[in-house]
DNA sequence: CCACGCTGCTTGCAATTGCAAACAGACTGG
DNA sequence: CCAGTCTGTTTGCAATTGCAAGCAGCGTGG
């Protein structure tokens, strides 16, 4: 019984790893293990170990737990692991910085979904507490307020969409034109 | 090889297994895995993949993350539980993303201690036995590329000190063209 | 044009996981 | 004394992991 359906976990990774515009090999050499291997992971075709879901996890610059949850290999009742919660708990920053922290955080859950309207139900096993972006319990200032200007949403989108993330070395030129496809 | 020497996971089992007061084969059926197998893990001669891990966690009826940590398979950076471990967490932001955040956000704890002592205020909320501390991380891996421009923290930063406070009542738009006092 | 480097994928193979079956010791009791 | 039942352990084997090597496609440029 191959059951090639090892879970989400492949697509997570795969998923991660392009929005992290690096290559597949990129990934395995910075995760310590084979290009194929890799491959047959991200296609859901093998079943990777603890140890070596672990190395993906620090090539990704990604907690380790996040793959485990997508593994179905943790339980997944961690409320904490909110971050929207664990904003409004902090006491750290000011109001002012509390909302603008949420309003990036939502911002870039929006951007994240693209008009999809399947959205993965095995990441719905977490429930956020915050179903609708505006109008919550935590706001010294009345809600009328303007989050943030749009041009700093608008940069900060830019920013996280083009800007290419480790530069592949010294080797030969590479001209990365910031470019999709 | 062939010596895998895993380290205290079997140990750590075998611990929580005699505590518990249970027979090996009672465990084995508890978590669902083989008796001789069980015997190998616990005593470090085999290395089980996180499928197992995870069972033996349950049928012990302890964290799954407090087998991992002992396997070292997770960095037990979980104490903090605040804000940078959420996002770190987070499985619905890009790495992109992720980095913007956790940015902007150390950005914001710095602005709020213009030079006063450092104490952080870790919510100590660890509910799981962990015997053997490891390293701890603090901050973002700095192995990586700048951050985010500065042109960006600086414009967030002057928004969140300059915005009106307490009254902004009907402001309408607020256009940070904060640049002069 | 073909070499070169890059992308990912497929193929054999050593090493390992994980299990069923059988083994050794201790304790009970007929 | 031997049957029965625990305890944990060892042995052989199917199935799987994980990798080195090689394959096919794409884009650049000598």
């Amino acid at each position: 019984m191959a059951l090639p359906k090892v879970g989400s976990i492949g697509e997570y990774i795969r998923e991660q790893r392009t929005q992290a515009k690096i290559s597949l090999r990129q990934l395995a050499a910075a995760a310590g293990v084979s290009n194929p291997y890799l491959s047959q992971i991200e296609r859901g075709l093998r079943k990777p170990s603890a140890e070596i879901l672990n190395q993906i996890a620090k090539g990704l610059h990604i907690s380790a737990q996040a793959l485990y949850v997508q593994a179905g290999l943790i339980e997944d009742r961690e409320p904490d692991s909110d971050v929207l919660t664990a904003i409004r708990a902090d006491t750290l920053i000011t109001e002012r910085q509390r909302q603008v922290l949420i309003d990036i955080y939502e911002s870039f859950r929006k951007e994240n979904r693209p008009g999809a309207p399947d959205e993965d139900a095995r990441t719905a096993k977490n429930a956020h507490p915050t179903p609708e972006p505006h109008g919550n319990d935590a706001g010294s200032s009345p809600d009328d307020e303007a989050p943030l200007p749009e041009e700093l949403l608008t940069a900060l989108k830019s920013f996280t969409e083009t800007s290419a993330p480790p530069a592949p070395a010294a080797n030969g030129h590479v001209t990365p034109e910031t470019k999709e496809g």
